[in-house]
DNA sequence: CCCTTAGTAATGTCCGACAAACGTACAGAG
DNA sequence: CTCTGTACGTTTGTCGGACATTACTAAGGG
């Protein structure tokens, strides 16, 4: 019974759950229900979808890790919109997963995060540059406490680093950007935590890179600010290849050690 | 009662579904659930996890959300990786619903889709370049059959466009790219559908535009081929502004028609 | 060896129940 | 009169059990 005029569609069975979370779903997208409004119990809802609560709870369930729906306090679900944060947050474990390599990362960087800071240089107002002034501020003290030999610094480092980025390109003003970069960012910057124990000078030539780019931003100079983040993003490579690190090989392995036996699941 | 030392933390209670997503979560993401391993049962891990199964249910309904998880077979639970096609639906509908601009999208735009047609003439295999013709022949064929005043065209010319150019993005080969112009590559060209009926000629140059890239990517010459999406994309702009379309106000308006009265929830 | 068929087990859904917490209303203290 | 404390009803989170449907499995027949 090969092919009896139907081509293999999926057809999948439609669960009540499902239904629920679609049915609210549809009403947030189409502008029915409005970011803030607060949706009904539990029990009124399963009344009005004549399901049972536990699958009113199901699909409500789905909606919270959609973001599209979210607790304002612990009895009142409202209507949210999906936190940038947190599609950050899943794109970037998603990537690690992939196994995805310097190289990739880097590649899209060089595009997105050069454009991030030319876009700061013309959008970015006064508190947006004291929060890279503060950033920058805590970069230059932990620098000199790991060039003072702080254990922990590195750490340190790699997340002011992120959140710099992360910074200029929210100065920018354009949350698509924001929203395209986060993820690559967030995986690309983590890569430095293997850098700055080979390479005691990056954290200088960093804290420098960000200086420039602040300043030019500050001066509302966006081929400025375009050239010291694409000379930062470069640098970033050039230590990587200096450091005899591999660029085409994921950046955060799944299993570093190799699984551990044992501590299986199904045991 | 404003400042007693303590910056308003969280603070959340751990619930035990959370329990349950977190921990099955933390072991996918340090390897010990690798992608393709099958879970156990609900009622096995309800036991193994000492709770009951509604809560077990709840806890991977979360995951199965995520992508972290997946039904192989209705039965079959097994663990994934998220697919980026999920994830750029999610992030696409984020955007949609922060009301993102045409010029936010179109200026992320102008820096990644140049970059995913330099790569793809570098990368592109046989197979991607096959899949370009496919798309390139169904789209002459709907250009040609929206010039003979066909009523529905519109729509899969947008379509076809959007995939061309994850089509493209995908030749390139580079995971975080195409990860990270996808959703606004959708939410983007989406925005020609209200082009075309204000611009009949419209869908002539994309199709010399597109045949112009293809070449390019075949023949390998990744400036060529940038060179062509970079005159794709400002096209795309100047025809927006022909077209007397602004592009300054949210591309996909939440409430179109005005938000209807009645058929309210909560009754 | 392939196909059919019966049996088993798992999921999806429902029902009912209860403790803990959250919000609110009200009474009392300052 | 405002603030604090208490009592109450409500809602959520979790539990236990139950059932129909339907995948998988394995025995049986061709």
């Amino acid at each position: 019974m090969a092919a009896m005029g139907l081509d293999a569609k999926p057809l999948q069975v439609a669960h009540a759950y499902q239904m629920v979370s679609a049915e609210l779903e549809a009403r947030i997208l189409d502008g029915r229900l409005r970011p803030g409004e607060q949706l009904p119990g539990e029990v009124e809802m399963a009344s009005l979808f004549g399901v049972n609560r536990s699958t009113i709870r199901e699909g409500i369930r789905k909606l919270e890790t959609e973001g599209l729906v979210r607790r304002a306090s612990p009895r009142k679900l409202v209507v949210s919109i999906p936190r940038s944060r947190d599609l950050a947050t899943r794109s970037s474990r998603a990537l690690r997963l992939l196994e995805v390599t310097f190289d990739e990362l880097w590649t899209t960087a060089i595009a997105t995060e050069p454009l991030a800071a030319e876009l700061a240089a013309r959008n970015a107002d006064a508190e947006d540059i004291a929060r890279l002034d503060a950033n920058h501020a805590r970069l230059k003290a932990a620098t000199a406490s790991a060039e003072a030999g702080a254990p922990d610094a590195g750490g340190e480092i790699v997340a002011l680093d992120t959140q710099f980025h992360s910074l200029v390109a929210a100065a920018g003003k354009n949350r698509a950007l924001m929203l395209a970069r986060e993820p690559v960012g967030f995986l690309l910057y983590s890569g430095m935590e293997a850098l700055v124990p080979r390479l005691p000078q990056a954290p200088g030539r960093q804290v420098d890179a960000h200086a420039g780019m602040i300043e030019a931003i500050r001066a509302g100079d966006p081929a400025r600010a375009g050239d010291w983040m694409r000379k930062h993003i470069r640098d970033f490579r050039r230590g990587y290849e200096m450091a005899g690190l591999p660029m085409d090989v994921p950046i955060a392995p799944l299993v570093p050690g190799g699984a551990r036996p044992g501590a299986e699941p199904k045991a």
